[in-house]
DNA sequence: GCGTGCCCGTGACATTCGTCATGGGCCGCC
DNA sequence: GGCGGCCCATGACGAATGTCACGGGCACGC
């Protein structure tokens, strides 16, 4: 029997997911958590086999909860759903140890699929996903310029960012810029738009 | 027997809705979609009593999905279930003819007393969005302030919103500094931010 | 009919932003 | 050690943007 934890800030969702799973042979759901924090603690006490994790809960994002719970709660693999497949993250998660990573556009019978394979040590990703990843390729930017493409996402002006990022204003505008050349935008807001498509911030 | 259609992009969630709903006495899904053009076919085809549409579909928004059905399948009552509660849709929703309103974040018991209310004729909306919907208020930008703010979302420069709205640029930089001001915001970025947090663009 | 609010435009001004050149410090690699 | 890449900064220039004042046209309600 495959003891399955379930983590998603959507009520409805985790219930239906839980619906799901348990019609399947050899599968039971034996948490449920809206939050990662909640999902850590749930784990350490019912030390699930596999994590079906969502990729954005309210705390954050899942692929820093699977990297705890590989850390705190041994035997425990991961498997992470999502709204929105951006190719970034999953780079990240298959980075962080995550063994599978679909877009919750797939059927019900995949999804248990999934988790057996993740459950065997296997790891899977999504086809069209993984499609995508490779062609968007790595980002393009270096590390600060993703910081500071972030704190841009907002609408802040200039100044504001340099301050919340410690730099002088001139430096931050250099690095908008650059980052805005090299996503092929034309001011930084538009960077911002093409970043986050390709989950790179 | 209530006839229900699902229309929602991800199949995980329209099959785990599925599963719920038909756990429920007294509830039966007829149809399920993946699009709003589809749904809409498959509705004047099967003629559901109630569609449970989700408020971001591929195509085009519920909201305007529920105003066609409303229009071209009589008798068919619409309800929107959505991961994001923003204020100014649940007031779109609701003006146009929408029987129910909920966020995902809600339990599956919920979901089918509330398919069962709106097929009565009965509205539900959930408290919390109500809540902020009140709180929130209505929109205080003009139709045409929010065109521009709309347009300018994606980071486009002044001279090619302008070229989209038929406007001078200096028109637009008007409406946008306007927007921004009752908005509170510093730039007409963060203004974008503001009027879709409040789902107002 | 008159005020009010929205729509659309113009012109001018100060500020912010995007771009470029330039430089120093730091690290890793050949 | 030299080279390249990243990090951080400065200064300066032109372009884009935000702000303000002002105008006319139009629809609506009193």
């Amino acid at each position: 029997m495959i003891r399955v934890l379930l983590a998603d800030d959507e009520n409805l969702i985790r219930s239906a997911l839980r619906a799901l799973l348990s019609l399947e042979d050899g599968i039971e759901v034996v948490a449920e958590a809206a939050t990662a924090d909640e999902a850590l603690a749930m784990a350490r006490s019912s030390a699930p086999d596999v994590a079906v994790l969502d990729l954005q809960l309210p705390d954050r994002d899942g692929i820093s909860l699977a990297a705890d719970l590989h850390a705190q709660v041994p035997g425990c693999r991961t498997m992470i759903v999502t709204s929105h497949g951006r190719p970034g993250y999953l780079k990240r998660a298959l980075a962080g140890g995550v063994g599978g990573f679909l877009p919750k556009t797939v059927s019900a019978s995949v999804l248990a699929q999934v988790v057996r394979t993740v459950h065997d040590g296997g790891r899977y990703v999504d086809p069209e996903l993984a499609a995508e990843a490779i062609s968007a390729g790595d980002s393009p930017l270096t590390a600060r310029e993703a910081d500071v493409l972030e704190l841009a996402a907002e609408g802040a002006p200039v100044e504001e960012i340099a301050r919340r990022a410690a730099l002088t204003p001139g430096t931050v505008r250099n690095y908008l810029s650059s980052a805005a050349s090299k996503l092929g935008a034309a001011n930084r807001h538009e960077a911002v738009h093409v970043a986050r498509r390709h989950g790179w911030i």
